[in-house]
DNA sequence: GTGAAAGCGCTAACAA
DNA sequence: TTGTTAGCGCTTTCAC
């Protein structure tokens, strides 16, 4: 099976280093030598074997991307991203599920089944400020969406604050005035959590509008079961509420089935904003205004980044925060 | 950087194989001399280089699989799928994507992007029965969910027509005479959609029911746009209808919202019933009849196919086809 | 039960 | 411009 230079070689009557240098792409061969090889690479069927051009080389082309779960939209999309920002730098993905899970999180990050890659980006969802020194790993590695302060590694993510700020001032903007936030993580200091909630306080603060803790709504998981959830809750409360505000999309579209089975009409009664600029809040009914937090920006940078410190031979630059720009994307479910 | 076997069997005393034999498990070593090996494995942080191993082997432990889009949730949650079987059988996955475009698709099959992988699962869209002699690749390939009959490689799909003729008498069962079918591709003999429309008709004649094709929408994308706009199509034309069927889950929620928009009750005035058993159709309003093709079933036979193909030593057992179990999900779109 | 040594296919000094 | 050759780190016969 194996069609290796030698035979490529022999065939075409060079050395194997010129063979290589074809291969290569090698500025000084003469042309009719390349001719020559490249006719004989096609005769055969010849493919360069990755491993043993791995093993000289060091790298390997791969890189790993870690995230919680494929079959939440978010992640789905942002592999997605991942994948064509690698496309262009000429890089293979690999994909493995962390399931949001701290301990899988953390054994991933030591996991020799990744070991092969010349790097990784990694979406962390369980793991804490606290785990910051777990991320003092020996090869390139890229934080993609948590902002871990601190941490030793690099970072890619979104302006959390300033895009939560932006949706509650565009709710208050409509004239709401009661405007509920769903998907809280008590005690957090730094997540998307903290920082959504950062921003909507903000927002709040700067028209004057007194934050009523009642209104703010707790979430383990953001799946759309839980925004579901919040918002049965936040109703059989009787808290009166003219707008809400998921933290993310599918948060958003679980109180929007709830609201709709409540007899609610959205945006009339109660107007709705979410965050994540997910495909499908173009088609949910109404369809629903989020905050495109800039997915390919964020996934070509993580990418960037991360060829960067693969590049660098362990020099070591001192980690760096990046932030992709937002987007507020105006759809029914806040229209006036 | 480069922890060796070397290093290690330096620090333990001991020859490079017997530290590989530890490595590998190999059976007979002295416990003691495991101990030693283990505890410089230790100290030492070694890794096994993969590409070596790799090199040596001709194996990676890498699977590709090839789908169209990620942020398709059909393919998300395949990949999902696929990649916990990969796991379960000690392997890692590299993921591409084809946009469901053939000329992409036939360049991935030969491209050497995947070439250092020990096989592909391939989801193919775009390429047709023509194609099928391009599937006769010199590695292991397993085809997922499409079924290109005669062709050269194994094949793990679901059953189409029945499952399709069971969602179609499911609406018959519910007293609807007018059942709408959405996402046919004209001309198309052997795809997905073809079979579907297949197992339409035969429950249509099973109920001595008469066909109509006006009561037949094409939506080449299987987006829910297209179902969006199919609806929209039928609506326009006047044709009198009380179901639908979508060939897909997504097609099926395009449809729906449509329904709404235009005021029509569902499942009173129109039953829908989709397929694919998307993780969102437990969510939508109303929650979404369908048909769940088995998916985790699918994707650790595609995987434990490819395995025994990867393992088979260039021996030519002819390709064989796998047929996963389907399960009718009945919910409130089509409640009595 | 353990060691010595060959070689998987490739790239890159260094030579010519 | 092209050829020779030494490894990259590992597994695996074959001795001992």
């Amino acid at each position: 099976m194996a069609v290796t230079l030698y035979d490529v070689a022999t065939l075409a009557g060079v050395s194997i280093k010129t063979v290589s240098n074809v291969v290569n792409d090698y500025a000084h061969i003469r042309p009719t030598t390349r001719a020559k090889v490249l006719a004989a690479i096609d005769e055969l069927g010849y493919k360069p074997n990755i491993s043993a051009r791995s093993l000289r080389l060091g790298r390997t082309g791969v890189i790993g991307l870690a995230v919680p779960e494929l079959s939440l939209s978010y992640f789905a999309e942002l592999a997605d991203a991942v994948i064509r920002a690698a496309e262009r730098h000429n890089l293979v993905v690999l994909i493995e599920q962390t399931g949001g899970i701290r301990e899988r999180e953390i054994a991933m990050l030591s996991s020799s089944r990744l070991h092969f890659t010349d790097g990784l980006i990694f979406s962390p969802l369980g793991m804490g400020s606290d785990d910051a020194a777990l991320l003092d790993v020996s090869y390139p590695l890229v934080l993609l969406g948590e902002r871990i302060f601190g941490g030793p590694a690099d970072h890619v993510t979104m302006r959390n604050v300033e895009a939560a700020r932006a949706a509650t001032t565009h709710l208050i903007g409509l004239g709401r005035r009661r405007i509920a936030a769903f998907g809280a993580h008590a005690g957090e200091v730094l997540g998307s959590a903290a920082l959504r909630l950062q921003g909507y306080r903000e927002a709040l603060d700067e028209a004057g509008i007194p934050f009523d803790p009642d209104l703010v709504r707790e979430a383990g998981q953001w799946h759309r079961l839980d925004g579901a959830r919040a918002m049965h809750d936040l109703l059989d409360a009787g808290v009166p509420f003219d707008a809400v505000f998921g933290f993310n999309d599918t948060l958003a579209l679980g109180a929007v089935r709830v609201l709709q089975e409540a007899g609610r009409s959205i945006p009339a009664d109660v107007a709705v904003i979410g965050f994540d600029g997910l495909d499908e809040t173009k088609y949910s009914l109404p369809t629903l205004s989020t905050v495109d937090p800039g997915r390919d920006e964020l996934a070509e940078t993580a990418v960037r980044v991360l060829v960067e410190r693969i590049a660098e031979r362990d020099g070591q630059l001192p980690p760096r925060e990046y932030l992709s720009d937002f987007t507020l994307v105006e759809r029914e479910s806040t229209a006036l």
